[in-house]
RNA sequence: GGAGAGAUGGCAGAGCGGUCGAAUGCGGCGGUCUCGAAAACCGUUGUCCUGCUUACGCGGGACCGGGGGUUCGAAUCCCCCUCUCUCCGCCA
């Protein structure tokens, strides 16, 4: 959420960036301003009877102290009206209090000057691209024909298990997932990220801290019993270990990187572009989350695309990279690129990541500021993160392009993680 | 699942209903001493809201797990909730 400092300072500025998301901010901004001003006029207004209100007390004690009890008695009399009228405010605030509080969590982050206006997929921009893309006979099939044919993925299994959308990894592919997983955390490892092994299952107020909750909580598997949420990604427990934490300017930037299964209840539409492992309600994904100085936050992005952009090239795998534009982006993001591979056999691209720098909007939610050494002042500081990788379609995508008529061969690099070198 | 104990500042740990934002110790920061460091000594040390203002400033308010209540006055008393710990049971 924005602070509502600066919606009272830059109230143009906001409606004016917030219309590249295509949001109509003024009339919400303007009722957080009139109430923000009667909020603080009451609170002006309470403080000062109750300054008065503490001042009579403090007498009282002493006159009791002293003996004079009639005198005391007699102050008391003045106080009566003043708790009175203390009440009535304080009651009259909370109403306004809560109304601010869901008007401001109703603006979307302001998107960074760089984004691009625009309505949906088609206005995002190509910033690179990489690997080539061959022609492909016909006979090649789509990674759900593959993995019946060498059996490593069983989706009818996941069925009986729990229901469509878990699939169960069998023998060479099981293999390859945990490979691909650990292939990815010691990247991360090396390019400095610490690794870190999260619960899966948070609870109300870290949903909350990262912004699934109170809005989203249709996308996320609740255990009602106990009142837990599945986690739909590493983002949020990851990202809330910074709940209310205040850090000095010294540690940052924070990299952490967090290899999690991610849940999503998300039904979403079906055909061919949800078949297979193209959309899942359980799956594997590493993640990196760093926690940057504001000053830096967008160096930390540029790093973090780079790692991912490394990641992708050592799977040999064809990729461009987008940058998103205003109407594409999520609610919370400034600035988002999102990764996308190739799919030989379906023939298009597949979204394998996104990188967000989301600046202070999530750290205001999370309460995770950092200190200036010396300084006495708090600072929101910047969040990023972004996947590196969401397994699924990476599998998708190197089971298809990279299919022979002796098998699918493993790329270099994860031989020595799979033990072997080609599914067949 | 059963029984009990507890929740106070970065940590540890005091706290008769008023002078407690809170003793003390540790840690942190600054300084003295030192060639430098350690030790010792001195000083300092939370967060949020708000007004004046825009100063490495001053004033007011709030915060001792969360929410209510009693009272002129609550960290201290009462009620509810949450969480943590210990023991027993079960168990990877």
């Amino acid at each position: 959420m924005l602070t509502i400092n600066r919606i009272r300072e830059e109230r143009d500025f906001i409606i004016e960036r917030l219309k590249i998301k295509n949001f109509k901010a003024e009339e919400i901004i303007d009722k957080i301003l009139l109430l923000d001003s009667s909020r603080r006029e009451i609170i002006s207004r309470s403080d000062t009877m109750q300054a008065e209100m503490n001042r009579i007390s403090k007498e009282i004690g002493a006159l009791i102290k002293n003996g004079k009890k009639s005198e005391a008695e007699a102050a008391k009399e003045n106080t009566y009206r003043l708790k009175e009228e203390i009440r009535t405010l304080s009651e009259k605030l909370i109403p306004i209090d809560n109304d601010l509080k869901n008007e401001i969590v109703r603006l979307p982050n302001l998107p960074h000057e760089s984004v691009p206006a625009g309505h949906g997929a088609d206005n995002n921009v190509i910033v690179k691209k990489g690997g080539a893309i061959i022609d492909v006979p016909d006979t090649f099939l789509p990674h759900w024909d593959l993995i019946k044919k060498y059996d490593i993925i069983d989706f009818d299994l996941g069925i009986k298990l729990t229901g469509a959308g878990f699939p169960v990894y069998k023998g060479k592919g099981a293999r390859l997932e945990r490979a691909l997983i650990s292939f990815f955390l010691d990247e991360g490892t090396k390019a400095g990220y610490n690794e870190v092994l999260p619960p899966i299952l948070v609870n109300e107020d870290s949903g909350f801290g990262t912004g699934q909750l109170p809005d989203k909580e249709g996308q996320m598997y609740h255990v009602g019993i106990d009142n837990f949420y599945l986690i739909p990604t590493a983002e949020v427990p990851v990202t809330n270990i910074y709940r209310d934490v205040i850090l000095s300017a010294e540690d940052l930037p924070v990299m952490n990187i967090a290899y999690t299964p991610c849940f999503r209840r998300e039904a979403g539409s079906w055909g061919a572009h949800v078949r297979g492992l193209n959309r899942l309600h359980q799956f594997d994904k590493v993640e990196i989350v760093q926690i940057a100085h504001p000053d830096k936050s967008y160096k930390s992005l540029e790093d973090m695309v780079n790692h991912v952009e490394s990641l992708i090239i050592k799977l040999d795998l064809p990729y461009r990279i987008l940058k998103l534009c205003g109407g594409d982006m999520s609610f919370t993001s400034a600035l988002t690129y999102d990764f996308e591979v190739w799919s030989a056999a379906q023939k298009r691209w597949l979204e394998v990541s996104s990188v967000s720098n989301f600046e202070s909007f999530q750290a205001n939610r999370l309460k995770c500021r950092f200190k200036e050494k010396g300084d006495k002042q708090t600072r929101l500081v910047h969040t990023l993160n972004g996947s590196a990788l969401a397994l699924p379609r990476i599998v998708a995508a190197l089971l298809e392009n990279n299919q022979s008529e002796a098998g699918i061969k493993i790329p270099g690099v994860l031989v020595p993680y799979t033990g072997f070198e080609i599914i067949n």
